[in-house]
DNA sequence: CGCTCGTTTGACTGGTGTCAAGCGCAGTGG
DNA sequence: CCACTGCGCTTGACACCAGTCAAACGAGCG
């Protein structure tokens, strides 16, 4: 059972690309909503003007209520949106993943209603909100795309939503392990056996509404019967069939 | 400590208006909407062809998964978004109340991924989805208008999955009572003290992720500390103060 | 080499769930 | 007109999942 501490405030990260040109998401999930990808006819105009910004890991990224004159994209690295209630207690409402909006609603919206931070070191960029929705009515198949962003952020609320509320602690981690897998899987290939898991357990735990404590022991019996392996950020997953079995439970 | 039973089959409802031109929705929240109210140039068209249907309390209303060619609106009574869990367990994600979509997602999706039913007696009305999409791109007040419902029901799911998260039974229920004044409150004029409650203590249980039984126990609490005064489907709120600081809690 | 961050563990507590029985109102049908 | 029935609400005894508190450990870093 490792313990893991890693350097949290390495202000640039050699692994982060510096051009749109580069970035592996470029013709794949979100961000092709914004270049156009698959559009029936081709953008008229030079690509959006937008900026770049990075930040380190376990940081803080967006303040709660801050405003924006324009709509930031998760590049590089993980993040998440977290609640901060009156108690100090926390709640987070949704991971990042490369590609993903740091939230639709900012496409029509000026205010982020939750504090965001980073997980891993992060790269975003922002695109002005205006011309963003120009685009949106000229390009229908933009409209559309978007319009599924913010239905897949709806449902994993929903998901979420009902992990929270009819779910014990097991099934809800199976459950996220099981999901963030399916999202990190590019497009088309199947999902690996063995991927990249940033999460502390803290994350884990403002995510699946326990204590951090409680997430310990539930993975420690994950382990125990040979479902996971988990260290060195990194998770394989031994026994698929059980885990699955747990998640649907 | 009151208990009622009420006739939950009555297949049509004397209070119900024939048609859309007496609703009270008319000129006011989402109605207004497609309707086009408050749009700067009027609508060049005749209404939308809708069609309008009736269902009696506590029935299903919609099953999960089903596919639709049109988009519905509640036009009178409660309803629910009910997720059905595996194991027989359910979880309400939404109330819906007058002047709600059934999912705004319907906009842009056939398929409805959650079941929905009746909670009072029902009217909703449901309008072609080519012709309602073909007004968003015509009026983008209506698209911006579409767009602040969707956000609106992606809020709900936020706060719920907060609640169920990281709050106490007596907060949830505190927020839960709130909330839905707030929601009933129509615009404008200010939340009444005592308005009208149909939730069964099933709806509440399975609404806040608790049992029924200990919803029933919550409710007694709030009862015995004169917080609130709930009987024949109508609420009354005692001492909105202490509630206030329960649910912020 | 001491500090910090994240993890691990144990003992104890407590909020909710579970099970089960009973009650009361209102609609139904003989 | 009255027993019957069903639904929703109440209540009590008990069990258990998960929270709380507290201490210690291990790995990396300056």
């Amino acid at each position: 059972m490792p313990s893991r501490a890693n350097s949290p405030n390495s202000k640039s990260d050699a692994s982060l690309k510096s051009g749109c040109g580069g970035c592996v998401l470029r013709e794949l999930g979100l961000c092709s909503i914004l270049i156009g990808a698959g559009l029936e006819s081709p953008l008229d105009r030079p690509p959006l003007p937008q900026f770049e910004k990075t930040v380190a890991a376990r940081l803080p990224l967006f303040r709660a209520e801050e405003r924006f004159s324009n709509v930031p994209i998760l590049c590089e690295g993980w993040a998440a949106i977290v609640a901060h209630l009156p108690n100090g207690r926390r709640q987070i409402l949704s991971f990042l993943l490369p590609g993903d909006f740091i939230s639709a609603s900012l496409l029509f919206e000026e205010t982020l209603h939750h504090a965001a931070e980073t997980i891993t070191p992060v790269c975003y960029r922002s695109f002005a909100r205006a011309e963003l929705r120009e685009l949106l009515f000229a390009h229908p198949k933009i409209l559309e795309n978007v319009a599924s962003a913010c239905i897949r952020e709806k449902q994993r609320l929903e998901d979420l939503a009902i992990d929270l509320g009819r779910r014990r602690a097991d099934a809800r981690l199976a459950r996220l392990i099981l999901s963030l897998r399916e999202r990190m899987a590019t497009r088309g290939r199947a999902p690996s056996r063995v991927f990249n898991f940033p999460l502390r357990q803290v994350h884990i735990a403002d995510a699946l509404g326990m204590t951090q404590v409680h997430v310990n022991r539930v993975i420690k019996r994950f382990h125990q019967n040979g479902l996971i392996d988990l260290q060195a950020r990194s998770l394989r997953i031994l026994n698929e069939k059980e885990l699955q079995r747990l998640a649907n439970k």
